[in-house]
DNA sequence: TATTTATCGATATAAATATATCGATAAATA
DNA sequence: TATTTATCGATATATTTATATCGATAAATA
């Protein structure tokens, strides 16, 4: 019998960043048709401690793992999409269809967890109503008509700063739930409405700091 | 007299993951002419615990606050702006010149924190040669002279998964330190190579798994 | 100038996260 | 079949991170 999802401890903040990094690395072994792994081999290659793994794959494991031999890896990958939300339907849309814009409309990976970017939204009459991947890019006033009629969860902002917390607020009023925003903007949002910030250049720029860091370690 | 960096207790990771809406923040109020801010006020305004928000920038502040007045959001920027490694010159270049790599060339927000990406590579004659956001698209080929050349320490791989391995080997080949990850793909590296990977699908699955904890919740 | 007050920064406590220990057990081996 | 062993999972401890408390102080106000 499987364990009773409901009864579960919550999952905590730390484990669930670490699902992507367990799920990438399952695939692989899946697609070495390799069929069980233990923690401690998958605490070794990813470098991390064991226990935490162990702990870590309790936590979203339908079926524990056996003495000797460890986890099942196809039932493991599995429990993971189940619990990013691969049950789940999610549909997004993104404003801003720009290079960057485009860059997501094309990245045929979100599918793989259940996620759908529907449509873009622009102003720029050289986009509108083109198509990027088989996806529309519409004018951005039809935002509030389409989010409502394919009931939108999730709106992804790729416009330049300037234009961020005008998209924002008409997101909000499209019925969005979460925001992704890759604009180096702080948004202004009602409580219950989820943001994510995807700042690129903080990104490089905490990347560096942490090379940096460690190239001094080094002297 | 300035506090001796040296003697400093090491940042914790979470406060440097803090430092960029802090930036940002301090930026918005630069603009608005604002010369102080408390903690209390910034807390207030990013959501986050006031004595946390202390905490974090007495490790990076140069100065610390005044009572009943707060920090000089201009003596701030500029704290965590040489924390974040704005004081380093940090070169990058790019493997994969498709719709990301492209976005990630024409963003010009990078060279705010001292970031350079200077050129990109890939192996697409249709791209080679050609030159974004005034940035050279040169063969892959020719990588290794080039980085050596021009003392590169960071690689961003935004090619397909199925090439990010090999790119990435040609990476550490060519002396790079620390590697961007866009694809998909766990890289295999010597120990003391730094990997950032930056997975799409999975962050916004993670921010979609928040969604629904968070809608879970208010039923 | 004296008093009040917002805010800092130091120190203390609490919560979350990571790591260690150890008995139980399924598979491998003798 | 009996013994050994790798691995699990539960419980315990340590570390890191977040939050609370409080005296000190610079600016505002009386």
């Amino acid at each position: 019998m499987n364990r009773d999802e409901q009864n579960k401890a919550p999952i905590s903040k730390q484990t669930l960043n670490r699902m992507p990094a367990y799920l990438l690395y399952l695939k692989n072994l899946d697609l070495q048709e390799r069929q069980s792994i233990s923690a401690s081999a998958i605490a070794s290659d990813l470098n991390l401690n064991e226990i935490q793994v162990r702990k870590d794959l309790a936590a979203v494991s339908s079926s524990g793992g056996k003495p000797r031999k460890g986890f099942d890896i196809h039932m493991l990958i599995e429990d993971i999409k189940a619990y990013l939300g691969y049950d789940d339907v999610n549909n997004a849309v993104i404003a801003g269809a720009g290079k960057l814009g485009q860059a997501l409309l094309c990245y045929d990976g979100f599918s793989e967890y259940g996620l759908n970017i529907l449509a873009a939204f622009d102003s720029d009459p050289a986009v509108i109503h083109q198509s990027v991947n088989a996806k529309m890019v519409y004018p951005i006033e039809k935002m509030p008509e389409i989010c409502h009629l394919l009931n939108i969860q999730i709106g992804i902002i790729t416009v330049p700063a300037a234009y961020a917390q005008l998209v924002c607020d008409q997101f909000v009023k499209s019925g969005i739930r979460a925001i992704w925003n890759f604009a180096p903007v702080l948004l202004n949002v009602p409580q219950d409405i989820l943001v994510q910030n995807e700042n690129m250049a903080v990104s490089l720029a905490i990347l560096s700091k942490h090379l940096s860091v460690k190239l001094k370690k080094n002297d």
